[in-house]
DNA sequence: TTTTTTATTGCAAAAAACTGCAAATATTAA
DNA sequence: TTAATATTTGCAGTTTTTTGCAATAAAAAA
């Protein structure tokens, strides 16, 4: 393996979890702990990542958004975004909803991908700036400060506007017989609106909310194209949902 | 886990909670109270959060932000914002443009403020969000990489259906005889739209931008209300403007 | 006051970083 | 091609950093 494979590799890593160790960089790439420790070095020398005791942190680490840093199950929702990237198409307009698993796939987008992007999650928009060949559009409306996206009938209005080839979207709790559900009437609205727009729906969720259900009802589980956790689909956890018309992923 | 993490995590629950104690830091971090006491030890000589007896509590208010660190002329911003959030009326409805100065001026809002905030800046979008009785509205549209702002026809259209007290601009430019010019066509365009639909405007600028121009023109210095720069009004690089219908501050 | 909790200090074990060196590999020149 | 040169890599010994523990001191609470 060559060394400018071995860093970007290591580049990877980083970025993708914001930290790595060197002794897992030793071991995944089999090379000794001395070598890794040199190419954390070249790298932080090159100003790519920041080296500390142990291992190497993004430079982002302290500055960037600090949700980050406390994401829930952050590696599964990883797994669920390297999944929905695969159906991503490139040149397609896609929207992508907010929340954390979301927001994972608009990191992950890989720099070279050409899309239309919309979105209503002032989080996915901002990591979405980072993308050049990614033109962003933001739908508008009135901010919930939780959620941090865009609620209402501005937004929904706007959102009657466009033509979706794929959304990505997540769920506050999700049934196989309830279908879709949440906590909050005016970001269920707002859903409705997505799910209108779009020609195809994809679910992102992690499967700790699977057989959950809330106050307010998104949609039925057949409305949703494929749905994408972090098991593989023919765990039991998702054998209810087997019978449905729907992929799972 | 390394030391950086343990510290980020001190770190997000001082900025949550306002404190911490050293005992749960060494519970939840799965270390010895030494560890906790030498980690938040450093923490406090770096200024980061303030050490006290048992643990830990923030620094107050609008210390450690995202991106906070590399911003020109940060205290001069500050001064200009102090200056401006004098001007902003309770229960009042108000823009906020895009540009470190006017997002200083978002970070400065007191949380007891009422105010119904429009702004088509991401950054300043999501500091409006932490003010818990600021209603903030986004105008969506296309996203400027660059600028972090909303530009565009659909920016252009929801500006001209609402009408606002007051807006604070930032500029690029800005020059007594020229007045207020930019670099980049589409954001003249929106800046123009909200100067249309201001009843009072709010000009933020550092002084080191007076009397410097550039290609497209945003409007003439008497169209602004208000300017607002870190100099007292009567300084010498500020006479210029004196001459014209303009408030200085 | 006494009692309890928290801080400080020094110390030792463990982990990680650094250094110099030699073997292995790659690059360049003849 | 071969030989000379430069770079990369792993290893061993040394130094530094980190961490937890225990003894003592200081502070807060009862």
């Amino acid at each position: 393996m060559l060394k400018e494979e071995r860093q970007q590799t290591i580049l990877n890593e980083v970025e993708l979890h914001n930290r790595v160790l060197l002794t897992d960089i030793a071991e995944k790439l089999d090379v000794s702990i001395d070598t890794a420790r040199r190419d954390v070095k070249e790298l932080d020398a090159e100003n790519r990542l920041r080296k500390v005791h142990g291992g190497a942190i993004s430079l982002g680490f302290a500055t960037y958004s600090p949700k980050r840093n406390n994401v829930y199950a952050l590696d599964e929702k990883i797994e669920i975004a390297e999944k929905a990237l695969k159906l991503i198409k490139e040149n397609s307009v896609v929207l992508i909803d907010g929340g954390t698993t979301c927001l994972e796939l608009a990191r992950l987008l890989p720099s070279k991908i050409h899309l239309t992007c919309f979105t209503l999650s002032l989080p996915v928009a901002m990591e979405l700036l980072n993308k050049p060949n990614v033109e962003t559009i933001f739908i508008g409306g009135q901010l919930s400060k939780d959620a941090q996206i865009a609620v209402g009938s501005h937004t929904i209005h706007n959102l009657s506007q466009i033509r979706l080839d794929h959304s990505f979207i997540g769920t506050g709790y999700v049934d196989a017989n309830f279908g879709l559900t949440e906590f909050d009437w005016d970001i269920v609205q707002t859903k409705k609106a997505i799910i209108k727009a779009s020609k195809k729906l994809v679910l992102l969720c992690i499967s700790e909310k699977l057989n959950s259900q809330h106050r307010f009802k998104t949609c039925d589980i057949n409305e949703i194209d494929t749905m994408i956790t972090e098991l593989s689909p023919d765990h039991h956890l998702l054998s209810s949902f087997k019978s449905q018309e729907i992929r799972l992923l």
